[in-house]
RNA sequence: GCCCGAGUGGCGAAAUGGCAGACGCGACGGACUCAAAAUCCGUUGCCUGAAAGGGUGUGUGGGUUCGACUCCCACCUCGGGCACCA
């Protein structure tokens, strides 16, 4: 079709906007519209901060993939857009910027097949990312927008983690404190060191009993190892066969030594801080769950492989403990087990190592274990129980064994049902309980169907010095219990939590070295500030070195380890303990590197002072745009936006290192993040041909509710938007069909900014046809010349735009962006009808409702603004206000 | 499996204890046009009825309430997370 001529020369359309983005995409550049004001520093402008309130907005930022953007990832970006423009116009000083995540194994695997070098790929991916974005008209401060892999960057990333390797947390107070403190209290003996006294030990020794209290420590951890492929896979990675999914490679479940964060010393204040959140409550579960405190007691079993500790949350039901398991991988195992036992038990752990950790947890598999042949004795009974290995205990919760009580557990009654072992009632359930179950209150437990959970009389639970029986009151058998554990020295009340501290190396290329050397006693030793950043030495191979598939000995052999040069080094350095700066030959640099989720836990904090090189930022820019803002207030960022799939591992991460920052004095705010929101995915519609084949959405039509692609029938399916199921839409088609304005609209429109929502191309023409209805009421379409007149305004058309703005300002403030653009539809419509009866438009409603639309449509706003002979920026011009009498009706 | 969410017209949704379906898409009808596109106007949950009207309806089954899309319980389906994808 050829209808450009027939068309109106000022019709908004895609060429109209395309001119009118073009312009003011530059004119915001060169104006630098919307750089931020900081307080002290290189970015300072002090006369501009002056009696604003400030606003720091956040989105989590992109890893800058190959496959550039397609329409999920700007959700989030275009609502926090929207909220930071809205907020410009009501009087805040906003802060708004967006960086690239840009270390990352996509990167790194491509580096592998190309040879390309992953920093080459990175800058070509941000390059093209930045493109992208930047038509899409943010209002992003530019000079603010950092990248983790920038030398600049990493280089505080660096520092971070040695301010981690150089703390402790200080059980007392729950906070960290320089390990220089805990030194100086072991040498003055304020601190005892739990053996060899200060004085006598070694300097070998004493690094060690340093590094054992340190944040960041090297400990054996368990992964999932495939020599096969020379790397740690993730458990995704791994198939239920326990073998790799690239390349079916065996995976074998071993401890390797690692950089660990010993993020469980701040579980009770990552767990009590919640509170004090502005977070969705069900992020604070999906948090609380995760760190997962639970309190209970140890209890010792003795046995002839010594003293077996378990940990339960029903020291109450001690008395019913029949038999023990431990977990497969538990250290007294091997000492335990028989003679007889041991083929048994050595096949099992083979199994149990092959066997994914989720499916072990599993509540409606079948229970498996094997005798280890052996006993212990239950301390309050004195009975020998029998002591077994199963999946089903994690070497990884608690202490890694646990006692039975299979008439109050459920895993432990099916387990004993399935192993014929005995149950003993210690809670007489109530006659409720009996009739639900259709069994008489005198049948044996044994002939139970299920355990019983619940709360009920103490039976069978008395010794010569303790008793329960009788008892109603959990709360007191557990309390009376743990008395008695410590009185006779078996054990003690306690709490156990399911977090775990944090596995931090990786043995890969493409990530920050660690800023690590090792001495002469193989101890880690910091890398002095001055030396920072130590940079990733250049690599021609970036693959990792593949050993034996069968070789479960033999540790990584990492990327970095090819550069000997670079490894062996020679060096000033601190002594770890003495703090001695001497010159140091025969050291060996680290050769992991830290995970992806080092540069995620800061990014935010050099985005207020991005060029700062002498502090990973400034003081007083950091108490400015994150300080806590009243007594008790957390401080952070003020809203932070993206997608839930971050509800434990990132926003848990950071705000460990936050605290730990808080807690050296750093930063002044004790938490990252005060508010979150959680915006939905962009899903798509997919299409599969008949023979299973995923086929170019783009190509698909539909005729009476059926989906063809060339004719043929094709299946269509929901899932998230991706190159894998061709369903991909990029930006760039929607900015080159409807411009950025109309698809901004267009993702605000569609629900809720927190809801996940497929896309639909077709519905996309509604906002185009939105913004061309409000052009057409403003603007002469053939002539361009402005129909806005200044005549009085009728009431009722006046009581509707206050009605509007009185919706819009709440739904805006409350990030409702589609209802508020419901409502801006609504106005408009009744401006149409006003319109076309008089032929004009009241200045009164044309300005107003051009300031409402610019947070969602700023292109299209800032042309009707200046095309209305406004001068004045419309990006700084105050948010319309509603006046309550024209609000009555 | 465990933890966290979500299910409302043909589709995206609105209403969050008080008239279910605002607004948009699509569909249908009309205006403009030689015609079409674009644009504009109107109708549109479903069943029934010529109409007025009547009936019915928020995943399923129960419950609380004068009143439930909204609160509670159970179930079903879908999405997210489960620690080396980020």
């Amino acid at each position: 079709m050829s209808t450009g001529d027939s068309l109106p020369k000022q019709r908004y359309n895609a060429g109209l906007a395309a001119q009118i983005e073009a312009k003011w995409q530059d004119r915001w550049e060169t104006q630098r519209t919307f750089e931020a004001p900081n307080p002290a520093g290189p970015l300072a402008e002090p006369h501009k901060i002056a009696g604003r309130d400030k606003l720091f907005i956040l989105d989590m930022f992109p890893y800058p993939s190959g496959a550039g953007l397609h329409v999920g990832h700007p959700l989030g970006y275009i609502a926090t857009d929207v909220y930071g423009r809205f907020k410009r116009m009501t009087g805040f000083n906003v802060l708004h910027a967006l960086g690239y995540d840009s270390f990352g194994l996509p990167a790194e695997q491509h580096a592998i097949t190309t040879g390309v070098h992953p920093r080459e790929n990175t800058e070509s991916n941000i390059a093209n990312m930045r493109r992208q974005l930047r038509r899409l008209g943010l209002a992003h401060d530019a000079r603010r927008s950092v990248s983790t892999t920038d030398e600049a960057f990493y280089r505080w990333t660096q520092w971070i983690f040695l301010q981690v390797f150089n703390s402790w947390c200080d059980e007392r107070t729950g906070k960290a404190r320089p390990i220089a403190e805990l030194i100086a209290e072991f040498a003055s003996g304020k601190r005892d060191t739990g053996g060899t006294p200060w004085a006598s030990m070694s300097s070998s020794e004493r690094k060690q009993l340093v590094n054992d209290h340190r944040l960041a420590y090297l400990a054996d951890a368990p992964v999932n190892w495939c020599p096969g492929l020379g790397t740690i896979l993730a458990n995704e990675e791994v198939t239920a066969e326990g073998r790799s999914d690239i390349g079916n490679y065996p995976v074998f479940k071993r401890n390797m030594r690692q950089w660990t964060m010993r993020i469980t010393a701040y579980s009770d204040r990552l767990l009590d801080d919640l509170e004090r959140l502005d977070w969705p409550e069900s992020i604070k579960i999906m948090q609380r769950n995760w760190i997962g405190r639970s309190e209970g007691a140890r209890v010792r079993f003795s046995s002839r492989a010594g003293d077996i500790e378990v940990f339960t949350t029903r020291p109450d039901t001690l008395f019913g403990a029949t038999f023990m398991v431990l977990s497969p991988e538990h250290p007294l195992v091997d000492s335990l087990t028989t003679t007889d036992q041991q083929r048994a038990v050595h096949a099992y752990r083979a199994q149990a190592a092959a066997t994914a950790e989720a499916d072990r947890q599993s509540d409606t598999r079948n229970k498996t274990g094997v005798f280890t042949g052996a006993t212990a004795t239950n301390p309050v009974t004195g009975t020998e129980i029998p002591v077994w290995i199963a999946d089903y205990v994690l070497m990884g919760y608690g202490t890694g064994a646990i006692m039975a009580v299979p008439s109050g557990d459920e895993r432990d009654f099916a387990f004993a049902r399935t192993y014929s072992l005995p149950i003993v009632a210690t809670q007489m359930p109530p006659d409720s309980w009996f009739a639900a179950h259709k069994i008489a209150p005198t049948d044996d437990c044994s002939t139970w169907p299920n355990a019983f959970v619940g709360e009920g009389t103490y039976v069978n639970s008395r010794n010569d010095s303790l008793t329960l029986d009788g008892l109603t009151d959990m709360a007191t058998a557990k309390s009376r219990t743990n008395e008695w554990l410590a009185a006779n020295n078996v054990g003690q009340a306690a709490i156990t939590y399911k977090l775990r501290d944090w596995l931090f190396s990786r043995q890969r290329y493409w990530g920050e070295p660690f800023p690590i050397v090792y001495d002469e006693d193989d101890m880690p030793v910091s890398v002095p500030d001055a030396l920072l950043p130590v940079t990733l030495p250049e690599l021609v191979d970036f693959k990792p070195q593949a050993l034996d598939p069968n070789d479960e000995v033999t540790d990584p052999i990492p990327p970095l380890a090819r550069r000997n040069d670079w490894v062996q080094v020679e060096m000033q350095v601190h002594d770890p303990i003495t703090g001695e700066l001497r010159p140091r030959t025969n050291m060996r640099r680290e050769i992991n590197v830290m995970p992806q989720w080092a540069g995620s836990c800061w990014y935010e904090l050099r985005y207020l002072d991005p060029t700062n090189a002498a502090a990973f930022v400034d003081k007083e820019v950091e108490r400015y745009w994150m300080g806590p803002q009243t007594k008790g207030h957390t401080g952070g960022v003020d809203l932070y936006v993206g997608g839930v799939e971050h509800a434990v591992l990132h926003l848990l991460y950071s705000r460990f290192w936050h605290k730990v920052m808080f807690d050296l004095g750093h930063v002044s705010s004790e938490e990252p993040f005060h508010r979150l929101f959680n915006q939905g995915y962009i899903q798509a519609y997919a299409y599969r041909d008949a023979r299973g084949q995923t086929v170019p959405a783009s190509d698909v039509t539909e005729r009476d509710g059926a989906y063809f692609y060339e004719g043929e029938k094709v299946a269509r399916e929901y899932g998230k938007m991706g190159k894998s199921l061709k369903n991909i839409v990029t930006p760039d088609e929607m900015y080159d069909e409807y411009g950025a304005d109309t698809f901004r609209l267009y993702e605000m429109s569609t629900g809720p900014l927190d809801a996940s929502r497929p896309w639909n191309t077709r519905d996309v023409v509604g906002m185009q046809r939105f913004l061309q209805r409000v052009w057409r009421n403003l603007v002469d379409e053939d002539t361009g010349a402005l129909t806005v007149s200044n005549d009085a305004c009728p009431d009722a058309l006046l009581r509707t735009l206050h009605v509007t703005i009185d919706g819009v300002r709440r739904d805006m403030d409350g990030l409702r962006f589609n209802t508020a653009i419901a409502k801006l539809i609504e106005l408009n419509n009744s401006l149409t009808k006003h319109a076309e009866a008089t032929g004009s438009t009241p200045r009164v409603v044309a300005e107003a409702l051009t300031q409402m639309l610019s947070p969602l449509c700023p292109h299209l706003a800032n042309e009707l603004w200046e095309r209305l002979g406004r001068t004045d920026e419309i990006t700084y011009s105050p948010f319309p206000v509603a006046d309550p009498a024209l609000l009555v009706t």
